[in-house]
RNA sequence: CGGGACGUGGCGCAGCCUGGUAGCGCGCUUGACUGGGGGUCAAGAGGUCGCAAGUUCAAAUCUUGUCGUCCCGACCA
């Protein structure tokens, strides 16, 4: 291709909204542009890479056995009814009525497709003999993100692979989940994106029932806790920490806890300011409503409550931080002073808890708080759970290692889903006992927009993008220096037509500019090799040649200029 | 949904406090020169200052409302 013959609208000024380094370099490569917040136009160059990214995702899918079909978007308003997922998305829900003749229609938007493919499955399959099968489509999703934000990281329409596994056994649902997991591997690796699997929701199935693709990246949205010593690696809402300790047993002859005066001083940060005392020396009392009762839940000051955990200990549906009002009428004080001492409603305590030997606490008593309170002693303790966030330097709960904490960017999904949505939307076969049976079901998900981007994220530097050969919109930019000097032009001319020949994706940079001017957005767009065809090099009958990556270029003469690249390809 | 910021040619910004002729850099058009890391000179085009109402003789500037965008947080099957 031509640089004068497509449209690559490169920036060199930033629009001052931009922030995050993918959507820096998108808008200025060209990749993208904006159409409102959460909904980007993929501009010629940037809509290679997704169809690149596509291609190796239906490779892989094709190779571990899982077919492509393609599915509406729109989609009846009742199936995400009998499954219950329209309360659960709520406003995440694009949804919508519309009138054909005098009947009006409710429909969705698809956030995804379990509901679509399970109602398909349920007309189609009747025997196990179908089984096991695993669909995929790689389709647009419409989610009504609360907040859209870092470009096309996270956005309202986006492209996304999802894959729906369905088989007759849990043996079937795991081979259709180890496939995909590997699959997953060779598609990240292929895409050039450093990627670490993660522990994530385990479900009702338990276990390893879902793990998630993350990109490391410093703006990723996500925590990532990671073992340096055996690669345990979790999304940090969903580590464990800590074992239980000890329960202490109540000490008779324990001197009682000292009031102190604390005007003004709610928050943790501020007491222990105040008092000059450590925040792991406090208990943090978060007041929640659990199933319309309140309770108490007791966090170590220096830890971060975790709802999933919470919700789990109590085996409640709903769980909320209780109100102010609620609050005061459970501790008697404003926010910011409860403490477990002479609480009447439930107290629920994590591990950490039960090691404290003696802790600062709200004394339920506006300005006071309490010190030398001993759990076990002076509230009552019988068992502690695990309630909080994994946190950096927290013992791996595999080995003994440290944690450390990452961001990353989710890139994919993995999920065994079982028979939730085979039961609501009564998707069965026949055993060969003729006896009926829910579909066990696997769903996978890889967001194709959001990994280009977390490729733009992870591979840039400072003068921009540097792109893994294998999803670069072009392999080759080609720069004749001076398209005037009909030398200039035939030499380059050749090697573009050698190139294309040998099935290499060469960019021209044909336009009349100045030398600089054309090294500056070839270091933007970032291409894999740069071939540079000048007066000087000319002469001697050599072209230039460099990686993205590499400080120096390369002379190499014209006649070998192909073959030069070609091995350079294969380095890469 | 809570908190904060910002809307002035395509992009980046100044002007606003203290009301009175809309300005700069980049980009764009035409021409000449130039030609190895975002050139030089000359001549141009392009903006009812997000929108609406109000105050005023007069509003980019003051007031109120509204819409949009971004950031932090909550949320994210």
């Amino acid at each position: 291709m031509r640089w004068t013959q497509t449209f690559i609208p490169t920036m060199k000024e930033v629009p001052s909204d931009a922030e995050v380094p993918s959507h820096r370099l998108m808008l200025r490569a060209g990749l993208i542009r904006q159409l409102m917040a959460g909904a980007y136009t993929y501009m010629p160059m940037g809509y290679r890479v997704v169809r690149k990214v596509s291609q190796i995702v239906r490779e892989e899918m094709d190779r571990a056995g899982a077919i492509e079909l393609f599915m509406p978007a729109i989609q009846p308003m009742e199936l995400f009814e009998r499954t219950g997922r329209r309360e659960a998305f709520g406003n995440v829900l694009f949804n919508f009525e519309t009138r054909r003749g005098d009947r009006k229609l409710h429909f969705a938007l698809g956030p995804t497709h379990e509901e679509v493919i399970t109602d398909l499955m349920a007309h189609e399959i009747k025997s196990y003999k179908q089984l096991p099968l695993t669909l995929y489509q790689i389709q647009t999703k419409f989610r009504n993100e609360e907040r859209p934000r870092f470009g096309v990281l996270r956005t309202s329409e986006f492209l996304m692979k999802d894959a729906y596994s369905f088989g007759s056994s849990m043996e079937q649902l795991n081979a259709a989940y180890d496939a995909m997991y590997n699959a997953y591997c060779r598609i990240f690796e292929r895409c050039g994106l450093e990627y670490i699997p993660v522990e994530a929701e385990s479900g009702p199935i338990g276990g390893d029932a879902s793990h998630e693709f993350m990109a490391p990246a410093d703006n990723g949205e996500d925590f990532v806790v990671r073992c340096p010593g055996c690669g345990y690696a979790a999304n940090q809402e969903r580590a464990d920490t800590g074992r239980s300790s000890e329960i202490p047993t109540a000490r008779a002859d324990a001197p009682a806890p000292v009031k102190v005066d604390t005007p003004e001083a709610g928050s943790i940060d501020d007491v222990s300011r105040m008092l000059k005392a450590d925040p792991a020396t406090f208990i943090k009392t978060l007041i929640y409503v659990a199933d319309n009762k309140p309770v108490a839940v007791l966090i170590r000051g220096d830890h971060e409550a975790n709802e999933g955990k919470i919700r789990r200990a109590l085996s409640a549906t709903s769980l909320e931080l209780a109100d102010p009002a609620t609050i005061e009428s459970v501790t008697s004080a404003p926010v910011g002073f409860a403490g477990p001492v002479g609480l009447s409603c439930t107290l629920l305590a994590d591990h950490d808890i039960a090691a404290l030997e003696s802790a600062i606490t709200g004394a339920n008593e506006k300005g006071a708080h309490l010190t030398g309170v001993i759990p076990g002693t002076h509230f009552e303790l019988t068992t502690t759970h695990d309630l909080r966030n994994a946190a950096a330097d927290d013992p791996c709960p595999k080995c003994d290692a440290k944690l450390e904490i990452v961001h990353g960017i989710e890139v994919g999904h993995v999920f065994k889903l079982g028979t939730k949505y085979s039961e609501s939307l009564d998707a069965c076969f026949l055993d060969s006992a003729e006896k009926k049976h829910p579909l066990i079901m696997g769903c996978y998900g890889i967001g194709v927009t959001r990994v280009v981007a977390a490729i733009v994220e992870t591979c840039h530097d400072d003068n921009g993008i540097r792109w893994p050969v294998n999803v670069a919109p072009y392999t080759v930019e080609l720069i004749p220096l001076n398209v005037k000097d009909e030398e200039v032009m035939s030499a380059a001319n050749g090697i573009y037509d050698q190139l294309t020949a040998s099935g290499i994706d060469v960019l021209m940079d044909d336009r009349d500019q100045r030398p600089g001017f054309k090294f500056k957005d070839a270091d933007l767009i970032g291409l894999p090799v740069r071939i540079v065809i000048g007066g000087k090099g000319l002469k001697e009958g050599i072209a230039e040649i460099r990686r993205r990556e590499d400080d120096d270029a390369q002379r190499v003469p014209l006649a070998e200029a192909v073959t030069f690249v070609q091995q350079l390809l294969q380095q890469s």
